[in-house]
DNA sequence: CTTTAATAAATGAACGTGCATTTACTAACT
DNA sequence: AGTTAGTAAATGCACGTTCATTTATTAAAG
């Protein structure tokens, strides 16, 4: 085997720096002059090494695609309840975009999602993930009678992902209160029509 | 008042002009040349209309938010059932983003919304407007009895609004139905548990 | 142990392009 | 004449990308 020069710095570290700079100056903004500086290279080199600006995106896209999907498929905290956990796994999955200008740049994103079919491949895959890991909770919830017998887990699943992305756009634009309160209430209006009475509310009033 | 040479095209064919090739080329991709060549300028003369691309770009957003305005203010249709208005207004409202590239520009437009604060201010005005049009209407509904009587509904029309906005995104990602159906699915979802029985659902069953 | 060849990685400088914006000028209208 | 609209050409900049070259490393050859 012949080895050539040995990578300066490989390329999970490039991509973290991506992320970053990306989580300054969204996907647009982005140059390869300042990922390179930051991570002490050269333009070029990251073209070789990424075939183009494009590709250092796309393999960005595809490292936080797998980063959701191993947020979204990990093993439950034991003895939590599963709407809890549900609100909890929620919160944490928009943890990245907890300030309006970072919800803007997921949105950024989100526009090369909708038009790049292989971006769009990713985004649709952390979409799916996470609808299947609402619904597991949601069916956990139901068996363990925090929700009523007979509900459709589908269904509601469907209505809390709704939920869930449409508080996180009307949060980015009236900005009022955190995203993480925010959530909770959405997620809460969704469910509480569902909950087995008593109860009337999954958010604990202190 | 002394008047010199004639404008050849006024403002409003340019902001239409524009709006049709932002629809097609999103707002970042948005060109002064194209603009001006399908207007029949050259780019400088919309320059110096519009001080800059970002002033043209302000000059449309602002249009854009009047007529929304204009939509979400405009009086109802007589004998028609406030729930159905509900339903036609957010289907209406959100025709121009009906299929995923538009919908893609749409977000474009609310990055830059989140972005910069001259264009936040439309965005939240219209966003508002839309949270009067559909508590007014809601509220419309208890009062005919068509919700339960003591439902809350400010709380109910950020249901009802997170839900439109976030079955649009979810939608545009997973693709499945048209726009349309799924706004009348979500919106349903949101609206059911609070109908007055034996009312279920607010879909013609057919 | 050298030396040499082969290979991969990284670089720096140049290139080219796409665009918004500026400037100087012309045309139309009162 | 004075005022406004429009234009053509030039300017300048910001980047992505290309290319020839240098550097580091290993494997074999002497």
């Amino acid at each position: 085997m012949v080895t050539g020069r040995p990578r300066g710095v490989d390329d999970a570290v490039i991509l973290r720096t991506t992320a970053e700079v990306v989580g300054r100056v969204g996907p647009a903004g982005l140059t390869l002059a300042v990922v390179a500086r930051e991570v002490g290279m050269v333009p070029a080199t990251l073209v070789q090494r990424f075939g183009s600006k494009r590709g250092l995106l796309l393999a960005l896209a595809e490292q936080s695609a797998k980063d959701a999907g191993a947020l979204f498929g990990r093993t439950r905290s034991e003895h939590e309840p599963a709407l809890d956990a549900l609100v909890t796994l929620t919160v944490e999955s928009m943890a990245p975009m907890a300030s309006p200008e970072m919800y803007a740049n997921h949105l950024a994103f989100l526009c090369i999602d909708l038009t790049d079919p292989q971006f769009h491949q990713h985004a649709l895959a952390v979409h799916q993930a996470q609808g299947q890991a609402v619904e597991s909770l949601l069916a956990e919830a139901v068996s363990t009678g925090a929700l009523r017998a007979g509900t459709d887990t589908v269904a509601l699943a469907r209505s809390v992902q709704a939920a869930t992305a449409g508080t996180g756009l009307m949060w980015a634009l009236d900005r009022q209160g955190t995203l993480a309160q925010r959530l909770r209430q959405g997620i809460d209006a969704a469910l509480s029509p569902h909950l087995q009475p008593p109860d009337r509310s999954i958010l604990e009033k202190q």
